[in-house]
RNA sequence: GCGCCCGUAGCUCAACGGAUAGAGCAUCUGACUACGGAUCAGAAGGUUUGGGGUUCGAAUCCCUACGGGCGCGCCA
């Protein structure tokens, strides 16, 4: 009995096809594996609506209309359906038998923390790279969206069956780093800041802390003291950036090392391989790779006059290390401010035979502002540079954070106000499902206290039918939504869709709770009846399906608030 | 100059090419002796920056103008 999108989908499907078996209707590109069937935005519209007739009616040599009345007529005898309409150009607007679909419920809560998983992108390897941020500073701001939106595609994409392995990019070598030690050698014997070196409050607390750890490393000789000083700082500055993410529930599987890169020799064996593969030429004494041949609008050097390799050769042979660990997709997010890179990147993977459409993804996000009392959030108390992740984190709350960033799409530009976000309150959406959800285990709670138990979902414990009241039915139809909103936010690399889905679905729970009709408890004498032990299981799946939500988004679902 | 992104209600933002463009905030009006009122019901608020085009249908795709952000190194 059909009662899903997808179910009713496959109904549609079988309708056409037995029309073209009939020669009653006729698709000269055969009838497609699966149509559009969506809870329709607007009350009256039906419990579910399909365009296929609009989409299906050229090829058909008929009007949308018509084709809707001939699908219609068959599709109203299916086993489930209640009735079908034809309304506006040739929608089919399809009503499911009441009750039947309030199965579903009892499937959500069979199937618990797994309810929303697909495979949809099994068998798919994917590398998901984000942050990548230099070891030479605290995480901040411009960090912060990354590390939301980068762990949350990564649960997203595993939720959808995806083999997927997170990753930081470590730019544990260059010239900045050199710079970054002699920034705290001056901060710790109180000269001014190096030129191109790095000012703020947290080198003068990284070279007390450098101190305390090697006692003595700034008497060094000069050579051998910037060398241990580098060495030290970026141990520490790594840690905390470490510590930082681990804060904000961002977890990483693979901290990949810049310098190993070299040290493995990958570097040389890449260079190699693009000589082989004849996208590489020498001019001005540097080596430059072709870039321009897969539409990159200047070419990029490799090797500098110098000799030193620059930034790119790296990325290079990064891209090349991360293929031959196995991975089918690299994902690389990256700023508003990095943008230029896209064009390079495709070309490059291009130049080592790849095609980029099929091995990269690369994300752009805008930037985001945060205001309070009307004036930009810029400079951070502590830091001295630009406001830190521990400091948003603690004025705003991980959650209240997290979810506000995870909620908008990457690539529209951003402004958060603080006073807005932090607002213990329903106007703040993040804790709108919160609340939601804590609601759920409150009610669960006191059904146990009434003795109430749980039926046994696979037996006629449990029984749908009474789940029949129009609220019911809205309910269950946002539930079953979910599996199809996680596989297309994997699939469009949007977890916002999650945190829309998670409100629209808080929203339909509540208007549900506010229906006398729909009570899960029994009120004043009542005995427990079926009933009430149907709606037990909504509510659970309810509680489900809010809990795995927002775990996607790396945002807790507490019990009470 | 070239390139990328963006322009939707007073504000912050949604809307796989679909039906009457939706939420929250702010403004206004209602509903608590029964499961948590951190809720619910309702009002008001729009030429989707302007102008062309594509089609059954455009905020969405194409062209163009305007406005905003960002990027264009043998830097990292």
């Amino acid at each position: 009995m059909p009662v899903t999108p997808e179910q009713l989908s496959a109904t549609v499907v079988g309708t056409l096809e037995a029309l073209v078996e009939e020669g009653a209707l006729a698709l000269p590109d055969g009838v497609p594996a699966t149509v559009t069937v969506e809870r329709p935005r607007q009350k009256g519209h039906g419990d579910y609506a399909t365009n296929v007739a609009l989409q299906l009616a050229k090829k058909a040599g008929t009007n949308p209309r018509a084709l809707g009345e001939l699908i219609a007529a068959r599709l109203t005898e299916a086993d489930g359906i209640g009735g079908v309409e034809i309304a506006g150009p040739g929608f089919l607007n399809i009503s499911v038998e009441a009750g039947a679909q309030g199965r579903l419920a009892g499937e959500i809560v069979a199937a618990g923390a797994a309810y929303g998983r697909t495979d949809t992108l099994a068998g798919q390897r994917i590398n998901v790279e984000f942050i990548s941020a230099n070891p030479t500073g605290p995480l901040h701001l411009g960090h912060t969206r990354w590390a939301v939106l980068g762990d949350a595609i990564g649960r997203v994409l595993t939720a959808a069956g995806a083999e997927v392995t997170r990753e930081f990019y470590i730019n544990d070598r260059g010239v900045q780093m050199n710079n970054f030690a002699a920034s705290i050698i001056a901060a710790a014997l109180g000269e001014p800041t190096p030129e191109n070196g790095y000012a703020g409050g947290y080198i003068d607390d990284l070279a007390k802390a450098v101190g305390a750890a090697s006692p003595g490393i700034f008497e060094l000789p000069a050579e051998e003291r910037l060398a241990a000083v580098r060495a030290r700082g970026y141990e520490i500055q790594l840690q905390e950036q470490q510590d930082q993410l681990a804060m904000f529930n961002t977890h990483f599987d693979v901290w990949f090392s810049e310098l190993s890169l070299h040290e493995s020799g990958s570097v040389p064996d890449t260079l190699a391989r693009l000589k082989e593969l004849g996208h590489v030429f020498e001019d001005g004494g540097a080596l430059w790779m072709r870039t321009t041949d897969f539409g990159d609008d200047k070419d990029r050097v490799l090797i500098k006059s110098d000799g030193e390799l620059t930034y790119f050769a790296s990325d290079t042979a990064y891209y090349l290390n991360k293929r031959e660990r196995g991975f089918d997709r690299c994902l690389y997010l990256l700023g508003a401010d990095h943008h230029g890179y896209v064009g390079r990147l495709k070309a490059m993977a291009s130049c080592v035979g790849d095609d980029p459409a099929q091995t990269l993804d690369v994300l752009i996000g805008q930037l985001v502002k945060i205001y309070r009392d009307g004036a930009e959030l810029k400079l951070s108390k502590r830091a001295g540079t630009i406001v830190t992740l521990n400091e948003l984190a603690e004025e705003i709350g991980v959650d209240a954070l997290r979810y506000s960033l995870a909620r908008y799409p990457a690539d529209s530009p951003l402004t958060l106000d603080v006073a807005e976000i932090t607002k213990a309150s329903n106007d703040n959406p993040v804790y709108y499902v919160q609340y939601a959800h804590a609601r759920t285990c409150r009610m669960i709670e006191n059904a146990r206290d009434l003795g109430m138990a749980l039926p046994d979902v696979t037996t006629g414990e449990f029984d749908p039918s009474l789940l029949g009241h129009e609220r019911d039915g809205d309910l269950v139809r946002a539930l079953a939504d979910f599996p199809r909103v996680v596989a297309s936010a994997a699939e469009l690399r949007e977890p916002h869709r999650i945190a829309r889905y998670l409100e629209d679905t808080a929203s339909v729970f509540n208007k549900w709770y506010d229906t006398k009709e729909c009570r899960m408890l029994p009120q004043g004498d009542e005995p427990v009846g079926p009933a009430n032990l149907a709606r037990l299981v909504l509510v659970v799946a309810v509680q489900t399906v809010i809990a795995n939500g927002l775990d996607l988004l790396g945002v807790s679902a507490p019990e009470r608030m």
